[in-house]
DNA sequence: GTTGAATGCGAGCAATGACTCGCGTCACGA
DNA sequence: TCGTGACGCGAGTCATTGCTCGCATTCAAC
């Protein structure tokens, strides 16, 4: 931010942009993402939003942190009402909410995951997967039988990348062979098989 | 194509693109692959690119194309090695080769993956997967023990998958937990855990 | 050697798009 | 009421880029 808005009517456009900006990603694609196409989508003037954000990165930057923020809350709030009651069912609960997360908006999704380099997501779905393989981790470390085969760090990058690549193309690609609940029993089939071992 | 070179000379040029645009792409990113600069490093006038090439998306496709075929015929050759043999052995083969193919140029993946959106590799990305899944989903439909639960095309699917992602990510991150000969191991246990469930 | 097709050149067109700047307007404290 | 700084505008600048076109050169068949 170039600066900060300090004025009700300013803090106000900025809002406008931002949403401005997601609607131009989903509406037309990252291609026609364009600072004075936002810029008019918003109503304002493309000097003014020059105002507050830097560059044309800036606004797209705070719509995809915004996007994988509102993916992180949906997950980790279904991981803070299980606290404490780990194994499957916090399994099936988790992959559960990621779907619904990504399903609430497929077509900004798919943009953000499909059109846009994903350098540009890195950060924000790094930190999402860390948080969750971090607390599978000290979890799987705290096992009776911890001193298994499936070393606690390794085992919870492996069911992590599995998992959230197998939620994302199912909501991206939606599959015909395979039903939502079918998708959730085998992920816990894939994971669960897994972890026992 | 615009039109198919017929003198060894026009036929070379085209060559010198194909080979300058994965040089642009690798050395300098996506964002800088410009049909100005690939034909200027190609030692080739922008004019003449467009003799052959309808349009820049054209040189670009023919640079993935190449790409991914080549990772598809790796992957190929080392299942066309072990027909018949199916099994433990064969996943890990499999992974294996998909891990070495992905290694042998991950600059140019790393692009390719990340840098470019996603759609440009649609196509080929899902034409190999595909291909794997196929011919897994008829083995497993030809085990004695088929009548189990993970159905045979929802088993591939959610497999080789799982597969992808976690061998793609591996060499992308070089996640310094886990060292390639444990990722094999994992992978292993990942799937035999859930193809036997 | 001549000729016509294939090849190659590169200046330049047209469009786009990121970003600026000078000017007018508005809100708020004094 | 008035002055000042925050706010907002939008025409315009500058650089880039996809692509074309008219001309020069080379090749191969006769």
């Amino acid at each position: 931010m170039r600066k900060a808005p300090q004025q009700a009517r300013s803090r106000e456009m900025v809002e406008r942009l931002v949403t401005a900006g997601r609607r131009v990603l989903v509406e037309r694609g990252y291609d026609a993402f364009s600072t004075n196409r936002v810029a008019t989508v918003a109503g304002v003037s493309p000097g003014s939003l020059y105002q507050y954000f830097p560059d044309k990165a800036a606004i797209l930057e705070v719509v995809i942190d915004r996007y994988w923020e509102e993916v992180a809350d949906r997950v980790a709030a279904s991981l803070a009402d299980r606290i404490g009651e780990f194994g499957p069912g916090m399994v099936r609960a988790t992959t559960d909410a990621l779907l619904t997360a990504l399903e609430a908006d497929r077509e900004l999704l798919r943009v953000v995951a499909e059109e846009l380099p994903v350098q540009r997501n890195r950060e924000r779905r790094a930190a999402l997967e860390r948080r969750v393989r971090e607390l599978m981790t000290t979890y799987l470390a705290a096992r009776p039988d911890s001193s298994h085969r499936p070393n606690p760090a390794v085992a919870s990058w492996v069911v992590v990348l599995a998992i959230e690549n197998l939620a994302m193309r199912w909501v991206l690609d939606q599959p015909e062979v395979v039903t939502r609940d079918q998708l959730l029993d085998e992920v816990l089939a894939l994971v669960g098989g897994y972890l026992l071992a």
